[in-house]
DNA sequence: CAAGTAAACGGAACGCGCTCCGCTTAGGGG
DNA sequence: CCCCTAAGCGGAGCGCGTTCCGTTTACTTG
C-alpha cells in the first residue's frame, strides 16, 4: 500500500544508498514510453499495463519506481512544472521577485492557469481523491502565495487564504469551471485578478 | 457508461412513466442496506458487491438505480444535506434570511463545515475526480453564495468568488487542510470568517 | 383473464489498478 | 575474479467498479 519512501530521481548525496544501473535505465524507459503514449492517446486512454508493455518492463517495476498511477503522472508533470516553479522563485518579474506582492499574485494566477489549461488531464490523474497531499508542487505554491499575501493582505490568515486561492486552481475545480460551467479562460483569469486585488486593497482597520 | 437519464426518486408527475413496484422496493432495500453497512464499517470498507449482497439484489440492479458508486453515495447523503439546504432557504437566521448578507456568509461556512466534518468520507466518494458536476447540491450552494455576495461584495464577479469559496469547502480540500496540514476545525472556521469578512468590508471604489 | 411488451433483474465477465512472491542480477568485499 | 546478498525484476493473481446480456416479471391492453 505504498508506504516505503518511494525512490525519487534524486542525486546520490552519500546518504541515499545509490540507485542501481538497471533501475535507472528502467525509470528512463518508463518515462519515455509513458510520455509517448500519453502524447499519442491522452492519459485517460493509457493503462499502467500499456506503459509497462511499451517500456518492456513488468508492472511490478513500474509500481516500484513510481508508487502508483498518480505518482507516474506526477513524474510526467515534473518537467513542465519545474520550469514554472523556477520562474516563481528566481525568474523575471512579475512572476519572479521585483514588483509589489499584489502584482505577483495576479501573475501567479495567470501563469498557473496557463499551465493548468495545458495539462488538466495529467493534473487530475496526479491528484486522486483522498490525496491532495505530499509529493506534488502544491506545498511550494502554498508557501509562495502565503508569503505574498503576508505582504499584500496582512489582515487575514495568509496561509488559509493561500489554500483557498489554490483550491480554485485545482485541476478538478478548473475543469468544472471550464467544462461544467462553461466559463471562458478569460473569465477565470479576470475573476482571479479581481479576487486577489480585492484582498490586497490597502490594509484596513484590524477587526 | 451511465448516460441514461438516471431515474431519480421523483414523484409521478404524469410525464415520467411511473416507477415499477419492484424497482421502488429494491431502491429502498438498497438504501437501507447501504446505510447500515456504511454506519457499521465506513464507506471505504463497503464495496458495491457488499451492498448488493446485503440488499439481496444483483449488482446490475444497484447500478441501474444509482448509476455508479458516487451516485449511491450521493443518495445516502441526500437526507443529511436536504436538512441543511432547507435551513439555508427558509430556516431561521443567520443561516436563513433575515440578517445582513455578510453574516449569512459566515453562517453558511460554519454550518457547512460542520456538515463536511461529519460526512467527509461519504462526500469524498460522492465526488470523484472528473465530476464535481451535476447532481449534487453544489449548484444550489453556488447560487446561494453568489446571491449573498452580490449584496455583500458587489465589486467582484460574485459567481466566480462563490465558486472559489466553495472550492475551499470541498471535501478533498477540507481533508487536506485537516489531516494533511493538521489544521484545527477552529482555524478553518475562523479562516473562512476572516475571508468572507474581508471580501464584504464595505464596497470600495470600482476598479 | 390471457397475451404482449417494455422494464427490471441477476450475476457472469471484463478491465484495470495494485500487490505478492519466487527468481534474477548488479555490484561491493574478500 | 568469484561469491554473496540486497535490490531489482516480472507477471500471475486479487479486489473492485462497471458492463453486458439472456431471463424474468410487473403492468397494459383487449
Amino acid at each position: 500500500m505504498m508506504e516505503a519512501v518511494l525512490e525519487l530521481p534524486q542525486f546520490d548525496d552519500g546518504q541515499t544508498p545509490h540507485e542501481r544501473a538497471d533501475a535507472a535505465r528502467n525509470r528512463l524507459r518508463i518515462l519515455e514510453a509513458a510520455t509517448e503514449l500519453v502524447e499519442a492517446h491522452g492519459i485517460e486512454h493509457v493503462s499502467m499495463d500499456d506503459v509497462a508493455r511499451a517500456a518492456c518492463v513488468g508492472t511490478g517495476t513500474l509500481y516500484r519506481r513510481f508508487g502508483d498511477r498518480a505518482g507516474l503522472a506526477l513524474a510526467l508533470l515534473d518537467q513542465h512544472t519545474r520550469e514554472f516553479q523556477d520562474a516563481l522563485i528566481a525568474g523575471p518579474p512579475p512572476l519572479g521577485p521585483g514588483v509589489p506582492a499584489a502584482e505577483r499574485l495576479r501573475a501567479f494566477g495567470e501563469g498557473y492557469l496557463d499551465l493548468v489549461e495545458r495539462l488538466v488531464e495529467l493534473l487530475v490523474v496526479a491528484e486522486p481523491p483522498g490525496r491532495v497531499v505530499d509529493g506534488g508542487p502544491y506545498p511550494l505554491y502554498a508557501t509562495h502565495l502565503a508569503l505574498l499575501l503576508r505582504e499584500a493582505a496582512p489582515h487575514v490568515d495568509s496561509e488559509f487564504v493561500a489554500q483557498a486561492l489554490l483550491a480554485m486552481l485545482r485541476p478538478a475545480q478548473h475543469l468544472y469551471a471550464r467544462r461544467g460551467l462553461g466559463w471562458s479562460l478569460e473569465r477565470v483569469r479576470s475573476g482571479w485578478c479581481d479576487l486577489v486585488d480585492s484582498l490586497s486593497d490597502g490594509p484596513r482597520a484590524a477587526r
